[in-house]
DNA sequence: GTGTTTTTGTGACCCAAATCACAACTGTAC
DNA sequence: GTACAGTTGTGATTTGGGTCACAAAAACAC
């Protein structure tokens, strides 16, 4: 199971088996069922998420209630209110299991323990944030430019396997469309 | 000048003059005035861009060439098309100056050099990094939820110089509405 | 299985914002 | 100074997408 992990840290670096063993020492596993929260908005986010299974979505909630999809994540992603995160504060997303899924995650101490111990992880974040950078740059420019249906046909495109996966509802949120408007793109 | 630059570095890490010294070596000046393009969609990207003084913006063209402001940068912040940058592609944006502007430049071997010989360098860059991802999607979050007179208001809220110094058909490309609707929402 | 909740399609209606058009008001170049 | 380009406000008109409402179809619970 932690292959999953080790396969995706040697996509980026190369890791001996003691240096895996000592990376692993800093992460712990858990379980969520179909709509548990793995935290929500105003939780104190001790931890990010690597996600071995399963798929999660990355919300916010407007003051009508109404849930926004910041993100998808799915497997071999990271995932977390990375603000949060970093400065060790309040949530102001929140992280629910779309699907039954199963995470490592690790807290701020663990990965500043990791980043001294075994630099080469720095390198390896490094790769991932500009990484994540990047496609949120990609997602605004679709934002500012694209009608719903490109949206939505870069949005399969993008992400092939979730146009299966997630419910219309789902999509629509994260495409910033309502529902209606969404399954009429299509008849 | 450079004073600038290690003012900004400091912020982040720490370094000795000899450090600074060669950081230095990495890096070109380079003016450009207003108008002028640092680099334009389908160039070659070589550097990644710090700018000393003056304002940018990072746009983007579509098919009727309407033009989009994915970001604007002003002193003390980094810019580039950083997918092209890290892949050594071709840009999908062009960035041009709204004023007189002086950048510090560096090249991607530049950056790998002083990452290698000078580690601390990927933890300011690591920062910045996580930094951009973080405001890119409070940037979606902003897209999906709020009207335009709100994102106009969380506009002003995080860039109030911005207010004075770009002209209102500059924030509505960069908000996403059109030139008339912005004008409407303070009359 | 049956009953209940969630998801999806579709019609009717409405409204916010885009678009088009024009005039007043900057600048800034020479 | 005059000429010319870019910026801003504001009206008239159109339209894409939101909202409301309802029914069919899946998915889920027990």
């Amino acid at each position: 199971m932690h292959e999953t992990l080790r396969k995706h840290l040697e996509e980026i670096i190369d890791l001996t088996d003691q240096e895996f063993a000592f990376v692993l020492t800093q992460f712990k596993t858990k379980d969520f069922k179909k709509g548990d929260f793995i935290f929500q908005n105003g939780d104190l986010i001790k931890y990010a998420y690597f996600i071995i299974s399963g798929l999660v979505k990355l919300i916010h909630y407007d003051e009508d209630a109404n849930e926004h999809i910041v993100s998808f994540a799915m497997e071999d992603w990271w995932e977390s209110d990375f603000n949060a995160f970093f400065t060790q504060s309040e949530a102001t997303y929140s992280l629910k299991c779309l699907e039954a899924t199963r995470v490592c995650y690790i807290s701020l101490d663990g990965y500043r323990k990791l980043s001294k111990e075994l630099p080469k992880m720095r390198i390896f974040w490094l790769q991932k944030s500009n990484g994540g950078f990047v496609s949120s740059q990609r997602r605004i420019l679709s934002l500012l430019t694209a009608s719903p249906r490109e949206r939505y046909e870069q949005f399969l495109r993008e992400y092939p396997s979730l146009g299966q996966r997630v419910s219309k509802t789902q999509i629509a949120a994260y495409l910033g469309v309502s529902r209606e408007t969404l399954s009429r793109l299509y008849s």
